[in-house]
Formats: structure tokens, C-alpha cells, sequence
DNA sequence: CATGAATGAGAATTCATTCAT
DNA sequence: GATGAATGAATTCTCATTCAT
């Protein structure tokens, strides 16, 4: 059950690394040392991190198939990120950074509100499709009660911007009066994301349940289209 | 860093489940001694094994802990579950029986459509709050890719009892003329279990975006009232 | 390494015995009780015993393996042999009067010497062919560097008789003029135990200089009239 | 009783081994201090590991104690050999490895005939003599089937050069007229080997039958006599 | 006599982390 | 900055043995 490959190499003093590291092979070397500069490093390792942690959560990861998967030397996770820990949260704080940039993408403000409310569901959906490691390190983050989150201070209000842009719209579409009057913004983001994560992050046992394939561009655009209509209709 | 949070709870026999632990079922004394029973013991170590792997997952889970909380031997977790992957599906299995179990008690025949939905949501609602063990371990199973479940001969299919009641009941709605016609069972169903365990899986996030305290009473009612408002607009 | 079989049981509560255990099939019950008598259930324990120290050496056999073998309950083993180091002894001390028995067997007294060579060569090389736990548990106590041998007050000096009759064939040969004088009759022993019992003990890596298999009857044919040529060969 | 006899060496780095232990040979230290290094602590682990298989058998070698004596953390011999499994396969293939180098000691061609026979006898007694590590590992070995053996791919036949030394020596005597016609090559080095071996390998109980003590220089020297007069004979 | 349940003391294996160059 | 070697503290798993009926 720990043991995650038993293959025994023929040769002992070979375990480290049967095949010639693709940074040996990609980067410049100079005087036998391999030239990378410190910013390359570190996304190398936090892009192994996403994927382990992602993977394998936060007690399931293993620090040493980071490194691998990095392609440099363990001993640097460490001298970059202290300890595992410290490499888990600076995954975190990337990934949110990188919601709050793909937010800024989005513009509703000339939208008609229920184009508006189209656009915005499908643009979470459509995030949440394609970032499935951002839905698993959520679903990580929230069994380890969020604590890693909480002891952030680079990560902002993630959803504001989202639930801003949302009172806005709705606003105006009640205003327009194709929405009713007793909308609670904040339950309809909610319900969006519900939505959203779950088909992701129980892609598994849905996959039972549904009884078909639920990764295939039919049915995520069906189920996107899904969401968009449940959303619409409770907002009559 | 390796050592995980030991915060061992005031009372590990209080499990937080509906049914009465087994163990507090079973376990008899005489003069203050126990009384040796396999079946005592399996179910303690079950119900502290569901703690367990509903709190740290799977990897983050203690064989350890586990067997403290069923006090009783560790050595016994191996007897009776082989090992810590055996005590993990021994868990699944059991919790989808209670499910099933549970279905039971929901008879939704005589119910007008509307009234029918609105008992099928709550009663999927109510049981994902007074479960939330079953929502984590679901959400562990899926960071697993369900191997654990497929490899279960016993795990049958769990929901499609449910997706059958519902679907008379669509059928009723649709032919007395309360509901459109074009509606997917399973999408429906989908929506009431996302907007569910979404709330319980990531509530510690969801906390962070909702602003307030998300256990409350008021709000978990509120919420309920939500997916059954949603559904029921989506059917229209 | 240390798993032997990792099989997990369907059902958790049946791990025990799946199958019903033979003696339940042949034996006598009484009011639901097993009748079997004390030297039955020895015998067995024994016979499962011997099987078990021959194939996996004294810590590797499984005091486990043994009950299930014997087809009794574990705390039998304990109840007549104390542990599993009595148990072991208890082994060893039946083997060798075994071997006493046996020897019985074997009239030299009226034979030409030629001949009385080859029958009691042909003998121990028999007995060995037969007997391949005796060769495996007398390499095992070897290994124990026969510390069990030395504390047991009941193996006699096990090849004396061996060796008086061995003596006295020589002395008869020597007499008659088809042996040489200068013959010493324990190297002679010794030299059939070994060729004898190094054919057996270290049949697989014999087998892998050999090239061929080395347990036909052929091919233990000719190897016991090798044994005796090359005796014969060194008494002349 | 699960306890096994410790009694550890006065000086386990002493490894009764007719090479100097390799950690001796490429240790070096500075100022105290040692100098890490790959090679020297495998190399260490290898002889303790032998030592430890050869005295207690595959299940009775205990990992710590292995670590213990090779002056070096646990963890490394995981590191390098993966497994115990594994690391008794490495303490194997070098010791067949250490035997092919013995081999080309060796150099018959220029023997007369009966020479031959007689120093290739005498290498293997006293190869055996000394290598007693080799005839309990190969004893081991045996017990277990060559299961080992066999999965390796780097132990060669061992023993071919050998057979075909021995084959050359007997088609030259043969030729001269000093051997019978009828010789079997392989029989005659088996018989070698199991008189070498089983002097060895079942000592104790030998010494039992034998009466006195088989270790001394005189006991020995008359065994290996005894053997080059047995095969001498025997070719006549 | 017989037996299922229970257990403490290991034993193998794994992991995050630090050392020393 | 970079890296192979090393390590101590768990963690899972096993085994001989005893309990209590």
C-alpha cells in the first residue's frame, strides 16, 4: 500500500535515475553546470507541486516525486520553499493569483443581464473545466479544514471580484425587471460553483451514477449549458 | 512536519452518525468487564475508521489512530481487515449500505410532483448535513479515481434507486403539465447532489467567499430551501 | 516481503476459514464436538509441523501455517509443545527415531562385503531420496548450529548403528582380502552421507550446473550407483 | 521467543572473507571524520548483509542488525537495494561473482592428469574451506528454491568453467590411459562439490558423528585428502 | 479438550528533512 | 546555486503467544 513502484533496477548504484534528465538534455551547460536561472527553478517545482499535490493531496504527496517531476535536486524544494508545507501554500497563492488574473478577462459591464449571467456562468464553468488541478487543491485544501488557506496573507478575496461583478449584473436585470426581486447574490455564485466543482471533482462517482463518459465535449457543454439554465430559471 | 495534528477527540466513541454506534449496540459488560465480541470490535473499528479516513483521507489516515479510537488493538485491524486499504473499502462499503438502507425510509408514490421534489431534495440535503463523513469519504474516493469502489464487488449502483423515484415522479409532473417536457432525470439529480455536498465538502472555502458562519441552522435551512427553489425553477 | 498472501476476503467476518476444515468432514462429532484423541491431534500437529520447518526453516515456518496444516486450533500447538521452539524439537526428536526404526530394517551381518557396501550405500541414499524433510530440517539445524540437537536429551547418537554396522562389513572386507587395510570407516560414512545428502539439499542449484532435471527416477538411479561405484572405487 | 540470539560480533566490520571488506579498502577519513561515499557504505552494507544471511538465513536476518554492523542508517539500504529482498540478491551476485575471480587462479593445462584432478579438488575443499559464507548462502539459497537465483540475470553458470577445466583435465588422462573411459564430468564435480560442502554446511551434526572436533587444520587437511583420494579412486 | 479473540513486541519499509561538499 | 549522501522519526504490517470461555 506505501509502496508506490517496486521495480527493482538491475543495478543498485543506478537508482537514482535510470534515463539522462530532460534538464541535462534542454538547458545550457557551461563548464559541466547546467545554467537555469533561480525563476525557472521554482515553476518548474511548483508546476510538479500542482501536479502532486493535486494528485495525491497533501499527506498522499510525496516530496521526492516532486523533485523528479521538476527535474532538479530535492535539496532545492527546500531551499526555495522551507519545507513541504511552505511548497503546498505557495502552490495555493499561485494558482488564486492566477484566478484573479483570468478574472480580469471578463467584462459584463456592457452585457445584457442575461447574457451577462450566460457569460459569467460559462466562464466559471469553462475555468473550472480546464483548471481541474484548481478544483482538486480546493477540495485538498477544504479536508485540511482550510488552515493552510487561512495562514496566507498573500491570498486575497478570491471570489469578490466574481460576486461584484455577479451583484451588478443582477442588479441591473432586476432593475430591467427580468429578474425577480429577492435574489441573493452571494447563493447564486454559490450555486454556480456547486455546479461546477462537483462534476469535476466527483468525476468519478458521477461517472457511475450518469453511466456515460462525462469528460466528452458533448457532455461538458451540455452540462455547462445545464448550469446556465438552472441558473436563468431561478432567477424568474 | 511529518507528524499530523493529534488532536484526539474528548470521546472517540461519539461518532457522528445517525445510527447508534454498533459498538455502544453490542458491547456488553459484566462487572465491569468486556465482553469479547468480533462483531463489537469490527464495528468500533469500523466506525473509528470512518473518523479516521473521513478526517485525513486516506494517506493522511493513522492505522495507529484508528485503532486507539476503537480501542482496541491495532492488531486486530490486520486480522479482520487484512490491511489499511481493506479497512478503507470495509468503510465505503458499509456507508453505502446505510445509504441504501436509508432510501428506504423515502416513499414519495402518493406525493403530488412538486411536493415530491421538494421531499427528494430536502431528503438528499438533509442526509449529506447529518453525513458529512459520507461527503468526505466520497470526495477521498475521487481523489483515488474510485479505484477502491470499482474494485468493490459489494458497492452496488447506489443512486439508482433515487434517479428511478425521481424519475416517476418527472413523469407525473410532466403529464399532470406542472413541469416542461424536455427535463434529464440525471441532470436533475446531479444538480440536487452538487448543490449538496458542495456546501458540505468545500465549506470551509465556501465560508471564506459566504462571509459568515455556514452551520448554522439558519443557513444550512436556508440553503435547503435554495436547492429546492432552484430545482423546482429549473423544472418549469 | 513479509506478506505471504494478500488476498483480501469478501467478507471481513469469515477471514478464518473459508473452507470447511477437513477434520470436521472426517471426524467423529458428538453433541457438535470434535472427538479426536490426544494422539491423533499430536500426530498432526507434528506431521503439519515437519512439512513446515523443512520448507521455510525454523524462522521462516509460521506457527499460523502449522495449525491450519494440522488442521487444529493454534492453541493446540501451544497446549502440547509449549512454543514454537518445543514444537520444533519435538520435530526433530520423531525424525531421528525415525531414522532408528529404519535401520532396523537392514541385515548386513550375512552378506559379502562387496555387496553389504552397496546395500547400506543404497540404503541411506533411499532413505534420503524418501525422506527429503530429514535431509532439509538436519541442513536447518546445521544452520541453528544444531543447538537444538545439543539441548535434546532423546536423539541418541543417531548413526552409530550406521556406523558399527559400516565398521563391521569393512572389518569382514579387509579380512577377506577385497578391501584395503587403511580404511577408516567414518570418513566412508560421512563421504555417503554427503554425496547423498548434497544431491538433495542443494537440488536447485545442482540442478542449474547439472543442466537437466536431477528427481527422475533415472536420474536418482544413477546417481545412487554413482554413490556406490565411487565408494567401492575408494576401498579397493 | 520472537527474539533472536544478538549476540553481536566484538568487531563486525571483521568479515571473515578472503578479500579485504571493501569499506576498508576505499573508507577514508579525515580529521575523524568519514568521508561519504557511495561505494564504501554499499560495500559495507554488502559484507554485513552477508555475514547476517549466511548466520541467520533469509527470514532470520534482521534489516537492523544488517544496518547495525555496516556501520550505517537503515534507510540506506533501502536506498540502494530497495528491499531486503533485493539486498540478499546483491550479497549473492557478488559472492558468484567473487568465485568467477577466484576461478582464473586457477590453470590446469600443464597439469598432468592426475595433478589436475587433485589441485582442482583442492581449490574447491579450500575455496569452500574458506568461504564458509558461500556454503550456508548457497545452503540458504537452496531452502528457498533458488528463487533468487533464478530472477537474477547477472549470476552466470557458475560452475562451467569449472566442468569444462575438469573435462579438459579427464579427456587428458583418458587419452593417456590413467582414467577409465566411462568418466561422467559432471558427476565427478558434483561429487567434489558435495563432499566440500557437506562437510561444511552440516558441521555440527557432523561433528556429532564424527566425534571430534572437524575444524581443526589437521581435521580438515585429511577431509580434503580424503576427498582427492576418493575421486582418484574412482576414476581408475 | 478445544477455540475464537486479543495483544505486545518487534520487523520491514517509508518519509520529510539535513549534511557536507 | 546545486547535489549526492545520509538520517531519525514515524508508519504499516507481522508474529509468537496468552486470555477467557
Amino acid at each position: 500500500m506505501r509502496k508506490r513502484d517496486t521495480t527493482a533496477p538491475a543495478n543498485p548504484t543506478k537508482v537514482h535515475c535510470a534515463v539522462k534528465p530532460l534538464n541535462e538534455v534542454f538547458q545550457l551547460t557551461v563548464n559541466g553546470r547546467t545554467i537555469r536561472s533561480a525563476e525557472a527553478t521554482q515553476a518548474a517545482i511548483l508546476d510538479a507541486a500542482t501536479e502532486e499535490f493535486s494528485a495525491h493531496g497533501f499527506s498522499g504527496a510525496r516530496v521526492d516525486s516532486i523533485a523528479v517531476r521538476a527535474k532538479t535536486n530535492k535539496r532545492m524544494l527546500y531551499h526555495y520553499f522551507i519545507d513541504k508545507a511552505g511548497l503546498y501554500l505557495a502552490v495555493l497563492e499561485r494558482m488564486f493569483a492566477e484566478v484573479l488574473v483570468a478574472e480580469k478577462g471578463l467584462n459584463l459591464k456592457s452585457k445584457e443581464p442575461e447574457d451577462g449571467i450566460r457569460q459569467l456562468t460559462l466562464f466559471i464553468w469553462n475555468y473550472v473545466l480546464e483548471h481541474p488541478h484548481f478544483v482538486r487543491l480546493v477540495s485538498t485544501e477544504n479536508k485540511l479544514k482550510a488552515e493552510h488557506l487561512k495562514k496566507s496573507e498573500k491570498i486575497p478575496h478570491i471570489h469578490s471580484h466574481f460576486v461584484e461583478e455577479l451583484t451588478d449584473v443582477l442588479r441591473r436585470g432586476i432593475e430591467k425587471g427580468v429578474f425577480r426581486q429577492d435574489i441573493n447574490p452571494s447563493m447564486i455564485h454559490l450555486t454556480i460553483l456547486a455546479m461546477s466543482f462537483y462534476y469535476i471533482s466527483n468525476k468519478h462517482t458521477v461517472a457511475v451514477s450518469f453511466g456515460h463518459d462525462t469528460s466528452s465535449p458533448e457532455a461538458t457543454t451540455a452540462w455547462g449549458e445545464h448550469i446556465v439554465a438552472t441558473i436563468l430559471a431561478s432567477l424568474k
